[in-house]
DNA sequence: TTGTAAGCGTTATCAC
DNA sequence: GTGATAACGCTTACAA
């Protein structure tokens, strides 16, 4: 079933056919009515495989995310895919496992593909993986400040999230504030750290090391890194933690305690997951704005295929939720 | 960039080129590596459009659910898409919002790039969105006795399910047993329904129509309906729900109305979603083998793909994963 | 406004 | 073993 059947009941050229079928304005009303109802009737779908071929583009964007059964990266696919559908792109989708090798064999497997785009939503990139793609194919990368040169990139300006939540923590009364970090190998998760103790530094907080406990990003690091700073006198007043799961972590662990959240002490989460709505009490928790992300990405590939512009990497911002794990600091 | 600037490079013609790349066998060993490092050398990537649009396939299965944000699904597509990967085969995929007309168009997108199969993982399904699909392109279904006899079709056995939860709580002492549904208008909500009805009856355990309440399949659904259930006299010492977050939604409502959970009432949710295991008490739930659906539908279209034959469909039965959540029924 | 025909990059057939 | 070449189904000059 090709458009030369549908051109031949329709007794008119292919060329029409096409016209028609990509909304060509040059035909006439009668003509284009009437192969649109043989197409139609012939039940005809175009072959995309073809036309990308003869067009040179396949009207598709690849999206690369770490890890899909990572709550953070659902709702980001999804706001990307409905933008892309919204502009008539399909998307093709991938994720590597936080493996830096299969990043690179999922952005080989795009080219082929012959995408017009690649979103690398990947909390870690490498050059030698970002090397498969040939020149002519745009690349927007998530908060690497370090390629920006070669690619595009949607910027996510942590301080902000941490700031507002210092701020909110202060107007409380608290200045014993500890942190739950992940391990520094995760460049994400070192980043979080840093920018936790730029803004201690800023509010003038004591950044105190013991205050610092280390977890693996998962729910059972956060508690035992939570055992740890509970057991310690004295012990910080609130804890902010590198991501949401950790906080739930710490969360069990201070009830499991014996600690009222957050009479006893405060919790702040990272990231702003669904989970974080569902534990009690609802986890205060630094939201990074996912779908955002997604749609600057989105639009950067976009322009970067329409009419070759470097979008203006406009900066994410994150901002606190607040919710019920973070209350008055308790009297001394 | 294409076959015929490697073929001039490596001095041979486009299609010893070919040969190489599809790893013929009628290739003398020394041409080749010849070609092969030509190959390496140029960077060149062989255009997926040209040789889909010659030999007829894609080597893409699609990949269609209803919700990337139900935390039910990311597994099964992580997993969809690992065993793909192995196969070298890419996945291209969408997801429906539960809108009937978009799974129609979905699947159109998809013989548009003329996939060589595609799983249809939604919970609801309708023959006129199939229609879509031609004859010669193999679909598998999720669950979905109706349609057998035209697709292929991953069948899951509720009762199994239903059956160790009632034995479970049978030997706890249980017989006042609830049930949180969800709206009829949900076809996979109404089997779960029903196959908990019918497992209450061969375990000849009262059903009560007062003891059976429906949420929306959301937290605050759960919420609202344990409230209504607890509110009775007598009221279940246990309660079933159509799906994890009314689960907890319901473990929140008992908790917040002063019950204990197991002490005072048991919870047994459904699907076994991350937050079962990251409530506290962490939730008793009927497990759906995610991974294993995932692997069935996938091997499924391989097999209608490879030799045409239809794979007997192998039933996939749940499981409870015993938690916290439930106990000892409470002396009356 | 419509038709003709070349060509996009592969692979498969046939010849050598 | 290897090479020449005709498709695959579509879009787009160019011609009419």
């Amino acid at each position: 079933m090709d458009i030369q059947q549908v051109a031949k009941r329709a007794k008119v050229s292919t060329a029409t056919v096409s016209r028609v079928l990509n909304g060509a304005t040059n035909v006439r009303e009668k003509t284009s009515a009437h192969v649109r109802s043989v197409i139609a009737e012939m039940n005809y779908v175009p072959n995309t495989h073809a036309r990308s071929l003869r067009v040179g583009r396949a009207r598709m964007f690849g999206l690369i995310v770490s890890d899909i059964n990572n709550p953070f990266f659902p709702e980001l696919i999804d706001a990307f895919e409905a933008l892309a559908t919204e502009q008539g792109i399909d998307v093709i989708f991938t994720h590597t496992n936080y493996d830096p090798k299969r990043l690179q064999s999922c952005i080989r497997r795009m080219v082929e593909r012959s995408v017009d785009g690649i979103a690398v939503m990947t909390s870690e990139v490498n050059q030698e993986a970002l090397d498969m793609a040939p020149k002519h194919i745009p690349l927007v990368l998530m908060n690497q400040p370090a390629y920006t040169a070669l690619y595009r990139n949607v910027p996510v300006e942590y301080s902000t999230g941490f700031r507002e939540a210092l701020e909110h923590l202060r107007s409380f009364g608290h200045r014993d504030i500890g942190f739950i970090a992940g391990p520094s190998t995760l460049s994400s998760a070192k980043r979080r750290h840093q920018e936790w103790a730029m803004a201690m530094k800023r509010f003038k907080l004591p950044v105190r090391k013991q205050w610092i406990a280390t977890g693996d990003m998962r729910l059972e690091g956060g508690e035992r890194a939570m055992q740890q700073l509970m057991s310690l006198s004295p012990r910080p007043s609130a804890v902010i933690t590198s991501n949401d799961l950790m906080a739930v972590g710490a969360l069990q662990a201070a009830l499991h305690a014996g600690l009222g959240v957050p009479t006893d002490v405060s919790i702040i989460g990272f990231d702003d997951l669904p989970i974080a709505s569902m534990v009690v009490p609802q986890l205060t928790s630094i939201q990074l704005p996912r779908r955002e992300i997604a749609a600057r990405a989105f639009s950067s590939l976009l322009q970067a295929t329409r009419d070759g512009i470097v979008a203006k990497s406009e900066v994410v911002h994150p901002r606190l939720i607040v919710r019920n794990s973070t209350g008055p600091a308790p009297r001394p």
